[in-house]
DNA sequence: CAATTACGTAACGTATCGTTTCTATATTAA
DNA sequence: TTAATATAGAAACGATACGTTACGTAATTG
């Protein structure tokens, strides 16, 4: 579109270097005192950035922390056909779980029920942290369902919610930290119900 | 234990009136304002409470708030292994999702990422909306599976996670509300792995 | 009645909010 | 170089809610 007019608006531009301040400033806050923590005056005090520029770019201390947080999730992996589905499928959930080391898991839950859901900002955020591992997720599948490794599930999302709802619902509850060995759990549980024939693992009793 | 000595201190008892006030006041404000909304200063104006009356109650304004959501959520159903376990589990899944009709599911669920977890309050809320509804379900499985009209799943909590889970994570997305046929499709989700030979399904295709 | 305890009111100091005003600085356009 | 423009950071503002205290009143026990 406006690709051969770099037209820069007169005045001062805005400092990316201030932007980037603040940024640190609430990875900082986020780490060692949390979410409740982060106001805009204590960024603005850390980071010496004014707290004019802080409300020019993001509305709220919310809308600061979400950003802040989003920096500290990894993208998801791009989809892998070449292993075996179950492996493909657990190490997006390991991914997704790395993420969400404490104390992060609990601020970014805290942050998706804090946040509008009408608003731009907590839509990226949603988008980075619930559904893009998720649509990754989905994509593979089809491809393993096309490729005939993997049997149709009866419904897609219900049988994505079997393998990322429990992660964030442990989150939610708080007791029960996130370990290791859930993915397997879930990926198992959920392939489980897909096969019905198949008994590829030893499923006697 | 101190059955025999009803023994009343002296001075004035607290105003049960004044609680009931409170959480009158609360429940109102959250049903128009959302929690946001509840403040002790906002609760103290429209009971006619005082703030140090609502301070002897509660710590703070989401201790209240979380006090007064447990009045609007129903108490789980008692086992019932008369039904076939999927229309009893369907029925626990109904009830809890009845109870999180807007906005109160987005309410509690803000509520469950703000408590503390470590404080008593908090305990009981999370007692009440995760657990109750899962223990009872839990328990009627257990049930089920002694009657032998169900077979044991592989790990009975990833199992109950495959219920409960999806519906905090609907509500916690906030995106797709909570519709009547989820129950439903998460019960046949489930049991697909526990069926591998009894098709009392019809599961064709 | 005296002692005790909770009630509601008012006021306090603190924290954070989001905004405004100000001067200094950086950048573009003439 | 100069004028115009827009951001930077500092300081102060009024507003809201916090959680606490002091006070006089009401209710209950002994």
């Amino acid at each position: 579109m406006n690709d051969g007019a770099p037209k820069r608006k007169p005045g001062r531009p805005p400092s990316t270097e201030a932007r980037a301040r603040a940024l640190q400033a609430a990875r900082e806050i986020l780490s060692t005192d949390g979410l409740n923590a982060l106001t805009i005056e204590a960024v603005a005090s850390r980071s010496g950035t004014g707290k004019p520029t802080l409300y020019r770019h993001w509305a709220n201390a919310l809308e600061l922390g979400m950003d802040a947080l989003m920096q500290d999730v990894a993208p998801a992996l791009p989809p892998d056909l070449e292993a075996s589905p179950k492996a493909a499928i657990i190490r997006q959930l390991d991914r997704l779980i790395e993420s969400f080391s404490p104390p992060k898991g609990a601020q970014i839950i805290q942050a998706l029920a804090l946040c509008d859901g009408g608003n731009e900002m907590a839509q990226r955020f949603r988008q980075h942290l619930l559904y893009e591992s998720r649509d990754a997720t989905r994509a593979m599948l089809l491809g393993f369902i096309e490729k005939g490794q993997l049997k149709q599930p009866k419904d897609m999302d219900v049988f994505l919610d079997a393998l990322f709802a429990p992660v964030f619902y442990r989150l939610l509850a708080g007791d029960d930290p996130l370990n290791k060995a859930l993915p397997a759990q879930l990926v198992d549980a959920a392939f489980a119900a897909l096969e019905p024939d198949a008994t590829e693992e030893g499923q006697d009793t």
